[in-house]
DNA sequence: CCTGGAGTTGTCCTA
DNA sequence: TTAGGACAACTCCAG
């Protein structure tokens, strides 16, 4: 009997996985395997660590079931083909990818795998739509949001696929690595015990999130998930991120909702469906992710250097409440308010006039639900030199945001601590999670704005409006 | 090929 | 106090 090997990417689940389905219904053993390749070179510090909790977490649901996780490292290509040989697999299957760098890397590896006379082939999973299912009347791509929102409302999305009832374990298996001895959580020092409180990790903890969110919040979506002190959105994008549940699952049980007359809930749908949008983007365009997406834009002044103002955006010190609360959620929790980030975004690029790369890397350096895609996308978008962007007049004033989504303050009590008589243990946590070179204390005292907002406005649109193209 | 309406998330000023 | 309009020009997309 020859093996088939699962080929585990950011789809650490075993209900509604595809590639797994897959493997399973060829009716062989079937070995999992996890390869740490060149594309994790480039991880930031958050998302490794995160996917490292991922991994554990199906390496424990693996276990119950009779099955492992094998963990490898080296250059996928040469580690699989390698796997291959040491078991006798015939074949190989994994989830597909969308963004240049494992495109190229999942070509390699297909045609590694095929001339050693492997069986190798991707499938979906990753996504509701595969990119070049949704084009425009004329054969294109969407670069609209609405229109491609409009394309796939009403298509019919496939159930989601059950959990296989068994996953047949190979006579021995194959040796693994240990996930500790890869130190996937090395780079996050003092910030991974603080983070961790607010990690939900793993696919049953996803499937009860998103449980919790249809029965309890979903209905009030639409009205509340613009207040970031409420616990009014889903959380899911941690467990999107990595696969932890399928899009297909929040699709169909948020269909559900809109059929017992949560009408909150289609806006939801909406959210997932920007998901798909980035990758859409991602897939058509790839110079999304790392160039303005207009090309026009590159002759744009924007800082491109660590200026004092961008370290003040980091460290959460810039004096503006909600940029700072929202930038201690970030480095604390690993996620932000998805208001939260337009506002840090919109600060940085047009307040502070620098290049949102810099706020890109950042986010991909702290963000637990990192995803590469809807990173650049948001960034392209508020920064302006993205697809269907926001108008250049478009600058969020934090001051007038913060009367209007955080009139009691809660939101930005819950993250500073200076100048409070008694601090929330959020926002002390703040202090325990950032590295001891920032020199911070919750007794200093909280900063004077770094910039006055009507100045920063108004340099900001003159610099915008003085645009070249 | 042409036409026309539309375009996630705002701010500020005026009446 | 509040509602409405100005703030650009352009690109996108369906008809």
């Amino acid at each position: 009997m020859k093996p088939v090997i699962w080929w585990v990417r950011k789809d650490l689940r075993l209900s509604d996985n595809p590639a797994l389905s897959e493997a399973v219904r060829l009716g062989k053993p079937v070995i999992p395997v996890f390869v740490l390749d060149e594309v994790f070179s480039g991880y930031g510090a958050a998302p490794l660590w995160r996917f490292g909790l991922g991994l554990g977490a199906l390496a424990q649901s693996l276990k119950a079931v009779g099955s492992r996780l094998v963990l490898r490292r080296g250059p996928a290509a040469q580690v699989l083909e390698k796997l291959a040989a040491e078991t006798g697999a015939g074949a190989v299957r994994w989830s597909r990818a969308y963004d240049p760098d494992q495109v190229a890397r999942d070509t390699k590896v297909k045609a590694a795998l095929q001339a050693s006379g492997v069986d190798a082939a991707s499938l979906p999973g990753h996504l509701l739509f595969e990119p070049w299912t949704v084009e425009t009347g004329t054969g294109g791509y969407y670069k609209v949001y609405s229109p491609f929102w409009r394309a796939v409302r009403g298509r019919d999305v496939p159930a989601p696929l059950p959990e296989p009832g068994t996953i047949p374990a190979p006579e021995t298996w194959p040796a693994s690595d240990g996930l500790e001895d890869w130190g996937l959580d090395r780079p996050m020092q003092r910030g991974a015990d603080v983070v961790r409180r607010h990690a939900v990790v793993g696919e049953a903890a996803a499937l009860d999130r998103l449980g919790t969110f249809i029965e309890d919040r979903i209905a009030q979506y639409k009205e509340r998930r613009d207040f970031p002190a409420e616990p009014a959105t889903s959380g899911l994008s941690e467990n999107l991120a990595w696969g932890e549940i399928s899009p297909r699952t929040c699709w169909h049980g948020t269909v559900r909702a809109m059929d017992e007359g949560k009408t909150g809930a289609e806006h939801f749908l909406k959210e997932l469906v920007w998901r798909e949008f980035a990758y859409h983007l991602v897939w058509h365009t790839p110079h999304i992710l790392l160039r303005n997406w207009r090309e026009g834009w590159d002759r744009f002044p924007w800082k491109t250097d660590q200026t004092p103002g961008f370290a003040a955006w980091t460290m959460g010190r810039t004096g503006q409440r909600f940029v700072d609360a929202a930038m201690r959620e970030l480095y604390v929790t690993g996620t932000m308010h998805n208001r939260a980030r337009m506002i840090v975004a919109s600060y940085l690029t047009k307040h502070l006039i620098t290049h949102w790369r810099l706020g890109q890397d950042w986010f991909a350096d702290c963000l637990i639900d990192w995803d590469p895609a809807s990173n650049a996308m948001g960034w392209q978008w508020v920064a302006g030199s993205g697809p269907d962007a926001a108008p250049y007049f478009r600058v969020f004033n934090p001051d007038t945001q913060l009367q209007k989504f955080d009139p009691d303050g809660t939101y930005a009590r819950r993250w500073i601590a200076e100048d409070e008589a008694a601090p929330s243990d959020t926002a002390l946590s703040y202090f325990q999670a950032v590295p001891k070179s920032w020199n911070l204390s919750p007794d200093m005292t909280y900063p004077q704005p770094i910039i006055d907002l009507a100045e920063g406005r108004a340099r900001a649109l003159a610099a915008y409006e003085a645009r070249v193209f």
